[in-house]
DNA sequence: AAGTGGTCTAGACCACAGC
DNA sequence: CTGTGGTCTAGACCACTTG
């Protein structure tokens, strides 16, 4: 291995540039995923192909293969090569926890019309959420998003002191809060979402322009940062024909699941 | 290490049994979180720690910690020791899949009623997502899914050949097709959700008991084999107050997308 | 029997957190 | 500086699929 890090000739190389090497092969392998270079459904070339190909260790090989796996671009078993039973989707992450990142992917204008804001005491589902102790004082946000004009969802965050904090010093124009507070250095690593369906109450179907009662696809989501701090905690109301949820789950891993409606 | 395996001192055991090391390491730890051990939030033990504890090397440890964090329940970053983030949920994807299995872990009784079954040439979507050239025959089936009598779903299956022809054979009284299959050796191993809102048909309205048009949570899903092989497409439509999904992410893998409404 | 992915080991160095 | 997880390597053996 060409290795010009004068040294033991171990490390490959120090990674040039940011990202770790097994990201890169993922990267490509789900590149060439995407342009159907293998197939849906064909099989991919052989760990050990790829990395002679990459100049890389069968273990680098085998991790950027589990980022796909969890992807949802390839399956495996012992005995054959993987195959392909996914396509790649765009940086979901980002847009997932960003309405204002989802809306422009999508070449839409994103907007958000301030309803409320206050500092209030947490209450008991938001203390268990944002893992607080009892009689917190959290910062509270009433958005009315909307796509290109047209009324899209009802979002209702809490913030914990921390971040609410920041949150109240944010530019009153500020449309999309998740953007702003990652330029202020809170990073957002992991999400828990439910999903389900709620009748809209009065404030909704004044917001939304429907009548209350009518039901709405919700999404209720705590967020933490890389240390596992909860950062947030919303509740996000949309109309029909707005939005559909994705999801990919395995055997092996599995991050989807099924519960009874009702509780938190 | 105390290895019995006399040898090369290499191999840790033959695994007395099914499972892999990492798996039991994976499940222990895992009890261990759920028991609140660690707390919400706590520290786990360093990964050298575990590696001495349970007499395996750090890669096999690192492997247990990577199911924990595909599952939700921890998160990493370099430097400091793993945090609880989540609780462990039972045994997710074999009751995603099923209705009945599902049912019954809540204590509940899972029937269905079948309204129609039939064969005939898939439809230009059945093709996509199956994976089938056009033209081929596929096996629909219509059920009104109940919880302990309770209308609660409608679910509309459809099977391609190989499959179709196992279902075609199954007992008029088959509660669970999932568990059937599986029971005649067609395993479960990845499936992609699409989840959202849509209104009642009229079939739909005069199953469930609403009204046509009223908003029911729909789960479209597609199921493969460990060969990467479609073995179903359902549409499920859930009554209101039903069932909610949750699904954990991360900016590291990251299985939820969100989508506009519409598409497939 | 050959090919291929799954599991496990042992060791190295790096980057970051926190004292 | 020390501890800790992140990345990478090299090699071994096993279990399964396929021809």
């Amino acid at each position: 291995m060409t290795d010009g890090a004068a040294g033991t000739g171990k490390r490959a190389t120090p990674n040039s540039r940011d990202q770790a090497l097994y990201r890169k092969v993922a990267a490509d392998l789900g590149r060439e995923i995407g342009e159907g270079r293998y197939g849906s459904g064909g099989r991919l070339p052989a760990e050990g192909e790829l990395a002679e190909r990459y100049g890389v260790s069968r273990g680098t090989v085998r991790q950027a293969m589990a980022l796909l796996r969890t992807e949802g671009l390839v399956a495996s078993r012992r005995g054959t090569r993987r195959v392909v039973i996914g396509m790649p989707r765009p940086q979901s992450f980002g847009e997932l926890l960003s309405f204002t990142r989802w809306a422009r992917s999508m070449g839409e204008e994103p907007g958000g019309l301030m309803i409320a804001t206050e500092t209030r005491t947490a209450d008991a589902t938001e203390c268990v959420q944002l893992r607080l102790p009892e009689g917190t004082e959290v910062h509270r946000v009433r958005r009315l998003r909307t796509l290109s004009g047209r009324p899209a969802m009802v979002e209702r965050t809490v913030f914990p002191p921390a971040v609410g904090e920041l949150v109240a010093e944010l530019p009153p124009d500020t449309v999309s809060y998740t953007v702003a507070l990652e330029e202020r250095g809170v990073l957002f690593a992991d999400a828990q979402h439910t999903i389900d369906l709620c009748p809209a109450d009065a404030e909704d179907a004044r917001l939304l322009g429907c009548r209350p009662g009518d039901p709405l696809l919700r999404e209720r989501r705590c967020s933490t940062d890389p240390a596992g701090t909860p950062i947030e905690w919303s509740d996000d109301r949309y109309l029909p024909d707005t939005v559909a949820f994705t999801v990919h789950s395995s055997a092996a891993s599995g991050s989807l699941a099924r519960r009874p409606a009702g509780d938190t």
